[in-house]
RNA sequence: GCGGAAAUAGCUCAGUUGGUAGAGCACGACCUUGCCAAGGUCGGGGUCGCGAGUUCGAGUCUCGUUUUCCGCUCCA
């Protein structure tokens, strides 16, 4: 079976078993938004759970908050995702490429200059010593009329930029008959622009409403919040701000299931410095990220780093962690050292200072800050890909099981009597009272033994209880364990103990420290 | 957003030159059985993605549209 096949199981094996359903399905769908289900809300809130705990309960100096998504416009502006990430496209129907349409007419501009250079060269062979290019420049007929019409490209280039005229943009590239590089041809579409952030109104149109973003990232909320915590909760730096929720961009192509999403949610903390230290906690933080990561199980080899090359305008070091999906090594944690950037910028656009003053040494600066963030969406689909597994057994049947890591499983443990008389279920249902109320479990007599154990397999239960006729005579069941298919005979009394060793969290947070 | 392919029951699919919508699995009830997807009987479920058009008649032909998959493209 090829990775991509693979693929395609997982997402229909995700949909039958309720863990992701397409949005609106009746209605035909929504593209690139998904809705979690009854299986997928329960492992996305385990795994937000595992985080959380990782990094705002073993850490004393790590605290959480929940910011809103709507936030002050002026928020954008400072974070520099209005006005920078606003480009206008253009794609060439024969190449089916996709080019900056400002970016095709700079280019034009530059074939121009260069023409303009060569003429230059021709006169200088010919004149020799005598050659006087600054005249040449201002006089010569052909040199005059390419640059006159290069200023004439730029100048409506900007013209249209400035006043947003798509269609003025457009119609330079017409005049120009500026041609596609791969192609050559003409054929273009018209000239579009992609902001990524979603925007709506606040208020009623009628009062003057503003233009109001859903947020495109959750760190700009710990950011406007950094001195309400630092000051109310007497942080002192080093120190980190914890949050998870959702963020919005409107991508142009959003695909590979939930992968990239149009609405997602992400974890991320930000971690503030002393500056200068902050390379060596962006290393201390790489660290302990892997660990995170690996504590899960899924095989140390199958996570990598993956360094940036190009840096973004406000980091100077980052990487991202990297999972082998089926479809290759795909990004599901940025570590980024995103310097004073961040705090800098809404300094100079609030007006408020946003210092932190050392009560030790007497300094005032602004920090540093190491950021970790993971997409969570992403990272469900990391553990349902690494989960899903289809095994041959001995008896010639093949068995799909989700191996879940115990701690996320959506169910922890389920209670099936054997048959469905003879009073099993009365002892069964017992079972479920005193496992209930601390793990989250599912009981079933439908069916033979054997279906319901698939059953739970295919959603990734680790433990199953079976009630027999036995257990009438002396209070023990059998548990049955989902990776190994074994079963142990255990007193009922010690089941509660049991199932809190076998799939607490404790253990996996234990792991990644 | 461009190009290609696809869309029929919860799932996998069949459906002839256009003529009253099917199977297996799954689901529900009952009987039988009892430790790894057993058997039997009965039952529920589809305006064939959606909208037009052609036709006496469209799941089937034509156009549009939506969604999905693949390839480009984009990803602060």
């Amino acid at each position: 079976m090829t990775q991509e096949e693979l693929f395609k199981k997982l997402v229909a094996h995700s949909k039958e078993y309720g863990f992701i359903f397409q949005s609106s399905e009746i209605y035909d769908g929504l593209a690139a938004v998904y809705d979690y289900g009854q299986m997928g809300v329960e492992l996305k809130n385990n795994l937000k759970r595992y985080w959380w705990e990782s990094m705002v309960r073993l850490h004393q100096n790590i605290v959480g908050i929940d910011a809103s998504i709507f936030m002050h416009p002026r928020t954008w502006e400072a974070s520099g995702h209005v006005g920078a990430f606003n480009d206008p496209l253009i794609d060439n129907k024969d190449s089916k490429k996709r080019y900056r349409a400002d970016v095709l007419i700079e280019e034009h501009a530059a074939k121009i200059d260069d023409k303009i250079d060569k003429e230059v060269e021709k006169a200088r062979k010919r004149f020799g010593e005598a050659f006087d290019e600054t005249q040449f420049r201002s006089t010569n007929a052909r040199v005059l009329e390419l640059q006159t019409r290069r200023d004439s490209v730029i100048e409506r280039m900007n013209a249209a930029l400035n006043a947003s005229d798509f269609d003025a943009l457009r119609q330079v590239i017409i005049d120009e008959e500026i041609a596609d590089p791969v192609s050559g041809t003409r054929n273009w579409t018209e000239v579009r622009q992609f902001n990524l952030m979603f925007d709506t109104r606040i208020g009623a149109a009628a009062d003057g409403a503003s233009t109001i973003y859903l947020r495109p990232e959750t760190a700009q909320g710990i950011f406007v919040n950094f001195l309400n915590v630092q000051k109310t909760g007497r942080m002192k730096i080093p120190f980190g701000i914890a949050q998870i929720g959702k963020a919005f961009r409107n991508e142009i192509v959003a695909r590979q299931f939930i992968f990239r999403m149009r609405e997602f949610e992400q974890m991320e903390m930000q971690f503030f410095v002393q500056p200068g230290s902050e390379m060596e906690w962006y290393e201390a933080w790489r660290t302990a990220r892997m660990k995170w990561h690996r504590a899960l199980g899924f095989g140390d080899g199958n996570y990598r780093f993956h360094e940036h090359e190009k840096l973004a305008h406000y980091a100077n070091a980052a990487c991202d962690i990297e999972y082998k999906f089926p479809f290759g090594f795909k990004e599901v944690e940025g570590i980024h050292s995103r310097t004073d950037f961040d705090l800098g910028q809404h300094e100079k656009f609030s007006g408020r200072k946003m210092r932190y003053h050392d009560p030790e040494t007497g300094e005032s600066y602004i920090p540093y800050v190491v950021e970790t963030s993971i997409g969570v969406d992403r990272m469900v689909l990391q553990v349902l890909s690494a989960a899903y597994r289809e095994e041959a057994l001995d008896n010639g049947e093949e068995r799909v099981v989700m191996a879940i890591p115990p701690a996320l499983a959506p169910v922890k443990v389920a209670v099936l009597p054997l048959v469905k008389k003879d009073g099993l279920p009365e002892i069964a249902q017992e079972i479920v009272r005193t496992l209930r109320y601390d793990y989250a479990l599912q009981y079933d007599e439908k069916d033979s033994i054997g279906k319901r154990y698939r059953r739970q397999d295919a959603i990734g239960t680790p433990l199953c209880v079976t009630v027999d006729h036995q257990t009438a005579e002396d209070g023990t069941v059998t548990v049955r364990y989902r990776d190994t298919m074994s079963q142990s005979r255990v007193p009922i009394a010690e089941l509660h103990t049991l199932v809190g060793r076998e799939t607490g969290m404790r253990g996996l947070l234990e792991k990644q420290m």
